[in-house]
RNA sequence: GAAAGUAGGCGUAGGCGGUUGCGGACUCCCCAAAAGAGUCUGAGGAAAGUCCGGGCUCCCGAAAGACCGAACUUGCUGGGUAACGCCCAGUGCGGGCGACCGUGAGGAUAGUGCCACAGAAACAUACCGCCGAUGGAGGGAAACAUCACCCCUCACAGGUAAGGGUGCAAAGGUGCGGUAAGAGCGCACCAGCAAUAUCGAGAGGUAUUGGCUCGGUAAACCCCGGUUGGGAGCAAGGUCAAAGGAACCACGGUUGGUCUUUUCCCAGUUCCGCCAUCAAAACGUACCGCUCGAGGCGUCUGGUAACAGGCGUCCCAGAUAGAUAACCGCCCCCCUUUGGCCUCAAAACCAAAGGGGAACAGAACCCGGCUUACUACCGACUUUCUCCC
RNA sequence: UGGGGCGUCGCCAAGUGGUAAGGCACCUGGUUUUGGUCCAGGCAUUCAGAGGUUCGAAUCCUUUCGCCCCAG
């Protein structure tokens, strides 16, 4: 599971990202990335109180996943997706950079990809959206 | 041995370890919070479908009662339950050789509607038929005439519903008698109805007697009985800087309608009391509702049982873009192949390699049921048939 | 999570107990030199599945499946 500061959890930050995101298309994911630090950070400095000693550029980067039930009528099945992406995006996370806020699109036929197939992906995916510190 | 039937096994299964992670509770640390550390804990029998019944919350002011109305679509009897359309026990009917299973099982004589096609006729008749006793018409007969009786003919009035044919269904069924022909018209048995007696708590069972008899359909409208305030649903509803409370009380305000009683609210009066410096935040699962409950387990008592009661013991998920996991290894189990052992041959056993580890399925306020989905296995009890002793 | 609706031929569909209309599409034949148009004929579904009520069910009752819509 991600930690709760890597979660994209409101609807307005989901329709931000889907209304002026960039969004990327590889197999059965797509993915779509919009960039936090402008309009919306100074929206959301309540609750920091590192804010002050650290510069206002970097706010931690928000994931959120979305998977229809035309993937599969099982919600089993969509939650063990959805395990699996954030298994995934979890071994990616400390070479993401900050500041972005990306949502994965799971599209129908996902249900027979494996773990392997997933992370694959998913790298290609954030790199292609150049949001990786690449190595 | 074969073929079946019933009710079960807290729905019973994978176990251990490693790496990376998540939710909750408690403890430590700390002035406090956050972060951190530690310990414990973290999906199901159906969590599903949303088909019923409740709890809980809000709105229509509230509660109780009487009469009328409406709705529900509940409907054999008795019991259980908070309640139910659920469960248990029984009755009737239907199915099965049987163990057993199914059952939406009030009323068609309260009334209305419908019963296509066919058929004469679908609930009231008469097409083909049968008869023509009675009445009518014509004729005959005894010496003659008339009337009556008698005989013959007609099929005019009329009688009849046995037989034919139609249909899911045609005025109880079969037999004997009876009659002009027939008919419960009479009798016997059967089916059905009613009354009485008796058994039963009751649905009903049994017996006797009686008059002879009435199509089906109410999962058609309806009648009778029963039940019920209506509506919305936890995305209910509430809190989130900012004060109102108590007493008295006019007119008025009610759940489908009317009425009665009690209460509440409301203008107003009196008394007591409070707030407004700035900033931030401000309708979002941020917090409450939210998990101790018609609760689980054990045992005893009552009851045929469903279930109820007593005692002891336990606390057992509370998420909110939604945790309970992702990946890997070993053990164990199952299947396939190969080899070994044994053997006439196989099975079983041992070893190696490969594959698989379940199916249905994910809490979303909580309970009680119903329905549906589904893997491998375990052992009971019962019935019928066959074989052996 | 809650609320509501639909399912009839390849497509659009009518049908509220008594033979499952119609249109488009498709097939065959005719008309035409040929194609189109036009004319005639044909074409089906255990009416989403299962069970029940009824003499008789697409229709009534129970239940399951699938699809769609609405509410933050």
């Amino acid at each position: 599971m991600l930690p709760q500061e890597n979660r994209l959890k409101h609807r307005r930050d989901f329709d931000a990202v889907y209304k002026s995101g960039t969004r990327r298309t590889h197999g059965k994911l797509s993915a779509i990335a919009l960039g936090r630090d402008r309009g919306s950070v100074e929206r959301k400095p309540s609750s920091e109180t590192g804010f002050a000693t650290s510069p206002p550029s970097a706010p931690p980067t928000r994931i959120g996943i979305s998977i229809s039930q035309k993937v599969s009528k099982s919600a089993v099945v969509r939650n063990r997706i959805k395990r699996q992406i954030r298994a995934a995006l979890l071994e990616l996370l400390p070479r993401l950079s900050d500041g972005w806020d990306i949502t994965i699109v799971v599209r129908p036929g996902a249900s027979q990809c494996n773990y392997c197939q997933f992370l694959q992906k998913l790298e290609q995916l954030l790199a292609s959206l150049e949001v990786l510190n690449g190595d």
